[in-house]
DNA sequence: ATTAATTACATAACTAGTTATGCAAATATA
DNA sequence: TATATTTGCATAACTAGTTATGTAATTAAT
């Protein structure tokens, strides 16, 4: 399919539906070749019972990775035809053990037979092709079951778009902005206090003139997550990492990382040696991110916060 | 899957559907993370008109490797989802020209930066992987088309089958099947002859006592073919291949072939030079074997046979 | 100029799977 | 011991494709 050349991998999916496609319609050929009355779509059920005898229909379709309906329904059309029997004897009377009759044992022989063929076929194919099909397909289950498609996928944009992201320093036309974005998630899980009125109404006072920074992250030169890093009046700390916050429209790009990373280098850069932080464990991707950032719990510090239920510090002199 | 390492390549089928269905499950979720409204089975007809503007169902169909109901249903849902609509502007009233609205416009560009990150999440996996599962459908694919899946097999068949085929000189024992087999054919296709009656009556006397040979093929010990080296009174020939017969029941096994090449050994081990032989154009196997046994065609000899319309000779001397 | 064959599409019926759901049997829990 | 939950299977309804077939429009053949 020439087609396959220009959309690129986005199309994975259907290039390997239309390949599943020709392989099963050479393998119903194939047993019509062998004069085996037999439906391709058996041949994994069929196959546990000639190696393992007797079983269940759910552990057969566990063992084969089909859905337990369709089993069902393959072991329906192979009763019919006489190549399989259901075997009452279990106490469990809601399991129906199942297991190949006479003329299924005499059929499995014939289609050993037919396995080596094709057996040969195929290994004929991947002496004669530069890539392992098998071993391709082996080794993309093993991975995409570590880690799904989606995820991968996941991960690009967020990579992507992270790449659209500006971190610039504070300047007064976010003003609003640094207080909107926070008062919205603030009010959403909390309540606003005091403290937060002070900080987030007066950043030039209660911040910049303290010597400490606000961060401002733009997507396609919107704000959409601010940062601030507050000198503390505290003999362990320097400073503190306080009112992040990123909009909801805007999640799941990494702003909160970049934002923090950008707080974490400016501390640096200030000369502090530890920086300080205050959450609450309902917000678990915030003290994901903090952990990322390499901040660790601590505990028993005096707070004004009502919300403040974890206190977490970075110790900037390990980090290089 | 475990099993399929157990299965052999008989499951490739299997195999294939799981994957397609692991990869086209996540190809769903894809689409919801873009949050883009669209079925991931839409993608190869919306990729051809975003790329190449307006098209017949037909036309679509040819390209992606769909059938054209399926592509019709595709043009419906999109349809009704507004993404693309029949422009009815062709002459030819039967053909329906189909292309993107503005809304699937716009939709693409969206779907564009989507397939970029999906591209590159597969290279990612291209990568880490030691195995390139896109290069390696793209080929067998290919290999497929040259020879599909079902002539490999086919050749594979035939190759262990004709493994137990036995070729044997001729001892009293096949009298009958000599007869019979040849006689099976030749009143098949045309009716028996005087000729025919002398030599298979009577093989000792007008066969082997000349100093010609007869060999016989058994499949499971069963004669199943024959075939005659029949000495000659001629200046150029020394001896004629003839009475080849393979039962109906056996073909498929090269069994012609081996009996063809007996003959031939045989011929060069009583040191002739040149064969000969008689047959008819409407058998086209036996034709087709005979050149590939290196018979060429000859003309104006006398025979005694009516059916007769076409007389071969091979030189020995060529050939080694 | 008719008639026959072909083409383009729609529709119906089928295939090989899936999820959702219901029911009886077995197991766990109060 | 009675009740709630879980398990194993069957059935129904859905999905994404297929082949088969019908109909109107066009093209080819007589």
């Amino acid at each position: 399919m020439k087609i396959f050349e220009k959309t690129g991998k986005m199309a994975l999916g259907s290039r390997l539906r239309l390949l599943t496609a020709t392989v099963t319609e050479n393998a119903a050929q194939i047993y019509e070749l062998y004069q085996v009355e037999f439906s391709p779509k058996w041949f994994p059920v069929f196959f546990v019972l000639s190696e393992e005898g007797e079983k269940t229909i759910t552990e057969i379709a566990n063992e084969i990775g089909h859905s337990q309906p369709s089993v069902t329904k393959i072991i329906q059309e192979m009763t019919v035809s006489g190549l399989v029997q259901e075997n009452l004897k279990s106490k469990d009377k809601r399991r129906t053990l199942v297991g190949l009759t006479q003329k299924g044992t005499v059929l499995s022989e014939k289609i050993k037979v037919q396995c080596t063929d094709v057996d040969a076929a195929i290994e004929g194919i991947i002496t004669e092709a530069t890539h392992n099909l098998w071993e391709a397909i082996e080794e993309w289950e093993f991975l995409f079951e570590q880690k799904s498609l989606f995820r991968r996928v996941q991960e690009q944009k967020k990579l992507r778009e992270s790449k659209n992201v500006q971190i610039v320093e504070y300047t007064p036309q976010y003003q609003s902005a640094f207080k909107s974005l926070n008062e919205e998630w603030i009010s959403t899980y909390f309540e606003m206090e005091e403290a937060d009125y002070k900080a987030l109404d007066n950043p030039k006072e209660y911040i910049l003139d303290k010597g400490g920074k606000i961060f401002v992250a733009l997507y396609n030169n919107e704000p959409v997550g601010v940062c601030a890093l507050i000198k503390m009046n505290d003999a362990n700390y320097d400073f503190e990492m306080a009112k992040m916050a990123v909009s909801p429209n805007a999640q799941g790009k990494n702003i909160g990382g970049l934002l923090g990373q950008a707080v974490v280098d400016a501390a640096k850069q200030l000369g502090a040696s530890k920086l300080y932080l205050e959450s609450n464990t309902i917000l678990k991707p915030a003290i994901n991110l903090y952990h990322k950032l390499g901040f660790q719990k601590v505990a028993g510090l005096a707070t004004p916060y009502k919300r403040c239920n974890i206190q977490m510090e970075l110790n900037l002199n390990n980090q290089l």
